[in-house]
DNA sequence: TAGATTGTTAATCGATTAACAATC
DNA sequence: TAGATTGTTAATCGATTAACAATC
């Protein structure tokens, strides 16, 4: 995937939780908050908070700090959360399902228009109101309904094609559940998440400190 | 998260990539590849790859390369695939139903053992052979079953709760998937797998694109 | 032996942290 | 004005890449 700007990825993935963090301060009805007081609660040092944010302007006030109500809604526009985004799940398994129950993102502005699946068994069947249909209509519904972001939940074998599918028809950006890397052109957005790299990094930890421990004995 | 090594998470977080990888090239009957072959593979660099590699031991020989079948059994070591852990799942809505579900981690040695609820309409249910129990008897099934990674399912609200109970249970990491940061004695690992964050980063990464876009023209 | 490729050290690059002048 | 805290530059740290001697 080709970037478009020279703002880091790590910078990018810690503006979710600058957005979460400062919707937990909105709940509590605090209405200002500092650079200290952000490195307290999110664990990121006052000095990466400023230079963080100050990729994106000046958003905050000498002496006084940063408006919590501002500083969320401004963090909100820079990721995109004032746009609505029209979603298809392709595989309606395990996680396509979940996927697709999952209220809070339609909350967020991403709306799941439409669940594709191969097995007869499922299509048909309505999951959060939305009824299934077989694969190969996911390609002409994708262009009939300006969907952007294709969500792949198939297995393994089937997660290339499936990619080609959603690309064909349109989609700017795949949110990858497989456990693959899809090969898609450069103007096309992945972001992969893999539940067993995930849960094997738990397991490397495990052991780690397992073999930390019997050395201290 | 107290560490007990000096391997970086970055290097961490790549072992499971080149278990992946080189499953993929035994799948394919090769039994011998280089840091340049792996290096095309994988995207990372051949030099990084070497780096990584030498963190753990030379599984290497100059003038031939890497044994992928030896490569691969050493990294599945490294990462503790060649152990058995138990596990349970606390919440069996949406996501804990879909890693009940999940068969391909009991394959790599993670055995679920149990899932809790609150809810009486899914207590008694069973999932994937498992009977979904009263969240109440966690802590004491823990402590009677010798389970080492709880894996967290619940709402946001009560996973802080949650979280307590596994580990007065006895769990040594917890697998998160609520989007909360738990607060946990260091000796316990956490690994957090927060899907809104990962959406909204491609909520980003579209909005940059499109951004780019406008300017071009 | 000649060729290939590792293991490892040194150089570079990028990200994080520290410091402080600007300013509310 | 005095105190606080940002925005921003400079210093440091860590991770990645390059280079090459070691060796199969």
């Amino acid at each position: 995937m080709e970037r478009f700007s020279n703002i880091s990825m790590a910078v990018v993935r810690r503006l979710p939780k600058y957005y979460r963090y400062l919707e937990e301060l909105l709940r509590n009805d605090i209405k200002r908050v500092s650079s200290q007081e952000l490195s307290k609660i999110t664990g990121f040092t006052a000095s990466q908070i400023r230079q963080d944010l100050n990729c994106f302007g000046g958003f905050g006030q000498q002496g006084y700090g940063y408006n919590a109500e501002e500083l969320h809604k401004e963090i909100g526009k820079i990721l995109g959360l004032d746009k609505q985004y029209k979603t298809v799940i392709i595989g309606a398994g395990n996680i396509g399902h979940a996927i697709a129950n999952y209220s809070s993102f339609e909350k967020s502005g991403f709306k799941t228009m439409g669940i594709f699946d191969v097995d007869p068994d499922i299509i048909g069947e309505k999951i959060n109101n939305i009824t299934v249909r077989h694969s190969s209509e996911a390609e002409q519904f994708i262009k009939e309904n300006d969907i952007t972001i294709g969500i792949l939940c198939t297995p393994k074998p089937k997660s290339q094609e499936a990619a080609e599918c959603l690309i064909n028809g349109g989609v700017k950006a795949i949110w990858n559940f497989a456990p693959v890397d899809l090969k898609v052109p450069d103007n096309i957005i992945v972001e992969n998440v893999n539940l067993s790299e995930s849960l094997f990094t738990v397991s490397y930890l495990l052991k780690e400190k397992e073999e930390a421990n019997a050395k201290k004995r």
